[in-house]
DNA sequence: AAGTCTCTCAACCGCCCATTT
DNA sequence: CAAATGGGCGGTTGAGAGACT
């Protein structure tokens, strides 16, 4: 399937992975404003599909998953840039409980977010936060349990929502997934107040994930 | 001021799945 | 039906910037 695999070990042995490359091959590395200008236009007349396509008509020297990479990314229109708000936040850790690490589909319920910049918010930001809240949780224990209630719950019903779909969607869902419970799930009246609106968009959007 | 450490994020890698031949 | 190809996704890397010593 690829073409540059051998090149891409020569490249890895030499510590180069990010240098432009000696052979004549695929350009690798930080797209350059007027790269971005060409695969704008190319993608203007091809379309965001074809990505092989526009990587070899643009005169880029890139391959298309970088094209398309590029494309999704940041040249994308309606991508919003700058920080992730509060509401966004944690939209982004109910969804991580609900679906793990499933960045395309979580970016999917953030317009405007991609799933890189997601993941890149969970690496960076989300994952330490819970990880300290996890430590302060655990030197508190025995003292309060009703707040981990709803964790409780969203642990179950993530497991048995990945269980169903590590038998692949189609198959049988007449065990793990029949525990699953939206309403009771999406319970979050005892939690603090927040705007339960994008839980309505998110059942309306997600009827066909069952 | 200089060196080192830490963090962020753009980009690449490798695998998987769907589609095409 | 099998093999080849292309696209999508999550994981990982590493350059650059800022913080810290």
């Amino acid at each position: 399937m690829s073409t540059m695999r051998d090149d891409e070990s020569i490249l890895k042995q030499e510590g180069n992975m990010r240098k432009v490359s000696t052979k004549k091959e695929v350009n690798k590395g930080a797209w350059t404003a007027d790269e971005d200008r060409i695969l704008a236009e190319a993608i203007a007349i091809h379309g965001a599909k074809k990505w092989k396509t526009i990587a070899a008509k643009s005169g880029l020297n890139r391959c298309g998953k970088s094209c398309r990479l590029r494309w999704l990314n940041y040249l994308r229109p309606n991508i919003k840039r700058g920080n992730i708000s509060d509401q966004e936040e944690d939209l982004i850790l109910r969804l991580h409980k609900l679906l793990g690490n499933r960045w395309s589909l979580i970016a999917g319920r953030l317009p405007g977010r991609t799933d890189n910049e997601i993941k890149n918010y969970w690496n960076s930001h989300l994952s330490k936060k819970i990880k300290q809240q996890k430590e302060k949780q655990s030197s508190t224990i025995g003292s309060t349990r009703k707040s981990s209630r709803s964790d409780q719950k969203i642990s179950n019903v993530v497991q048995n929502k990945q269980e169903g779909t590590a038998k692949k969607e189609g198959d049988d869902h007449s065990n793990s997934t029949n525990n699953f419970d939206v309403d009771e799930f999406f319970d979050f009246s005892n939690e603090e107040p927040l705007n339960l609106e994008w839980i309505n968009k998110f059942l309306q959007v997600d009827e066909g994930y069952n």
